[in-house]
DNA sequence: CTGAAAGCGCTAACAT
DNA sequence: ATGTTAGCGCTTTCAG
């Protein structure tokens, strides 16, 4: 076994209690006890246990994160912003894959209870009710992170997709495209990209530009999506001078696609992406798109999830996380 | 106070004892009693403190994963594969990002002994001595992933990197390149890199191809760099046919040079990279790279790590995952 | 086959 | 100012 709170106390010639007292600095022991103690943790390279601490404060200074794929180049950046804030208050986060799968998502709440975790951050497309239940009965302290939930109740941060993808359209638009293909998952997608067609929509009917559905593609995010649909309207015979894509992959197909049938960017066609991945600058041409700032919606939410696991009051519970317009080489 | 064993065994009418022992499969109790405890367990709704558990039987079933920093491309995929292994094996995993900054190594690793982690998948440039003399002195179970330790002595899993860029090299020799560039780390960093200079020179020496000062080009894995150093090669009028860089970074920064310079990628110069990031794939042309089964690496790594929690015998301390060449477009 | 009880390492109420 | 002790929720020996 380790070395316990009793080798220190029996190495200061105090008791347990008072070791336990200067650990965790209540002020009331003497100078000179303190000092023993000090002396004795430093001599015997005493670490207290923190799964006995968490035992009795039923607290483990670990949340969790439940996210959909770490190897989904989205979230790196929400990680890492909420284990830097979370280091800075000695917490640590256990990281859970779901595969945007319900039944996984629902066993990783109940393991996280079973670990203690003081709090969860979730991110799904959605928030389904099963979840919402199990969160509620176990009492599990949640902040959700970009995931819609039909009940407003749960504290969450966002970005405004809506406006966000207005001002991608709008860029198009202000540089005179009024042709512009819709590229994103189905406006009744149960997810952000729900709002983000909203922003398309709004956009084109603001200038007075009549939608259609011609121009308009629901698919699954990917490379080849991005690639496919494009080929298929061109195969088709549509003209469009513009594309909107509610992620830099399908921006990236698309890009690829015009390569190919020799038409260019930005000269015969702009492209906007959306999500600012590390693709989108390396990519050639340089993708215009927006930045959700994923590292601060790791960040705030990791922020807000503490102050709700310390009972303080929050200002704000559906936080919103500012983004910008990358204007780059896939756009004039 | 959320529900208890001693709910369970109320409810049951049996002993906690009991209880206990038929959630561990501890087969001596009788069937009725069985049935009982399960119902029991069902109608409350019951899941065990795994903290209370922890402390009792010293495991926590979490393992800790130290990396640099998960928003670099080359950990998500890695911890992915750590994450699928542990799930199968009921374990989870604390996520810790050092940024190779030795002192956030040693705190972390305190910091995870504290809350008892089983154990722990170390990742860095180089396992420095201090952090050595720590995972001895805590009796940390720990593997090596693709990080270089002057002692052996730890379990390890890496790739081969002398011959995986020894590969890389060849491809390009035999395309008929005789002048090659190198991009990389310094020869002699305390990480993959060194192997991966050793590896261009045994291909280089291999085919009789002297060595040139003048084809190579030290420095930090980024775009920058390698545009950079491709610039600098071209005004100092330096003749290459071919690139081989230790990152895709830096293999995508030295394409982007070369059309800037109107360099025909790969007629006029090919280009080899080296870990088959997301972005090798997506650049145009798309990148050849050496893919270090990133993945692999994570879930063999855990494997083994299991292994030496549970004291298995580890057949093989050093284990060497496969690395592909993936033959694209900046190759012919 | 089952129960009583000790104890994992710690915190905190209570006592002195 | 310091010590004693109960107890967090569980596993595991020891009795019976």
């Amino acid at each position: 076994m380790s070395i316990s709170i009793k080798d220190v106390a029996k190495e200061a010639k105090v008791s347990i209690a008072t070791v336990s007292r200067v650990l965790n600095g209540i002020e009331v022991v003497n100078e000179d006890t303190q000092k023993r103690v000090r002396e004795a943790v430093e001599k015997l390279g005493y670490r207290p246990n923190i799964i006995a601490r968490s035992l009795k404060t039923q607290r483990t200074r670990t949340i969790g994160i439940l996210i959909p794929d770490i190897s989904n180049s989205l979230y790196p950046e929400i990680v890492r912003g909420i284990e830097d804030v979370s280091s800075i208050y000695n917490y640590n986060i256990i990281l859970c894959n779901s595969d945007m799968n319900l039944d996984k998502e629902k066993e990783y709440i109940y393991i996280l209870k079973e670990k203690m975790v003081d709090g969860l951050l979730f991110m799904s497309n959605s928030l389904d009710e099963d979840v919402l239940e199990i969160l509620q009965k176990l009492n599990m302290k949640t902040v959700l992170l970009e995931t819609t939930a039909e009940n407003k109740t749960i504290p969450n941060v966002t970005i405004d997709n809506v406006n966000a993808s207005k001002e991608g359209v709008n860029k198009l638009i202000s540089n005179g495209r009024r042709n512009i293909l819709y590229i994103g998952d189905h406006k009744h997608a149960l997810n952000a990209s729900a709002y983000r067609f909203k922003g398309y929509e709004e956009g084109l009917n603001e200038n007075n530009i009549k939608m259609s559905d011609d121009l308009i593609c629901f698919c699954k995010p990917s490379l080849n999506n991005g690639y496919e649909n494009v080929v298929k309207k061109i195969q088709e015979g549509i003209s469009f001078d513009g594309i909107f894509c509610t992620c830099d992959e399908l921006a990236i197909g698309a890009i690829n696609a015009l390569r190919d049938n020799n038409i260019n960017v930005p000269n015969d066609c702009e492209v906007v992406g959306f999500n600012n991945t590390l693709l989108s600058s390396v990519f050639y041409p340089k993708l215009t798109t927006i930045d959700p700032s994923s590292y601060d919606l790791g960040s705030i939410g990791m922020r807000m999830l503490l102050k709700i696991i310390n009972n303080e009051n929050v200002e704000n519970l559906n936080y919103v996380v500012s983004h910008t317009l990358i204007e780059r080489e896939s756009t004039r």
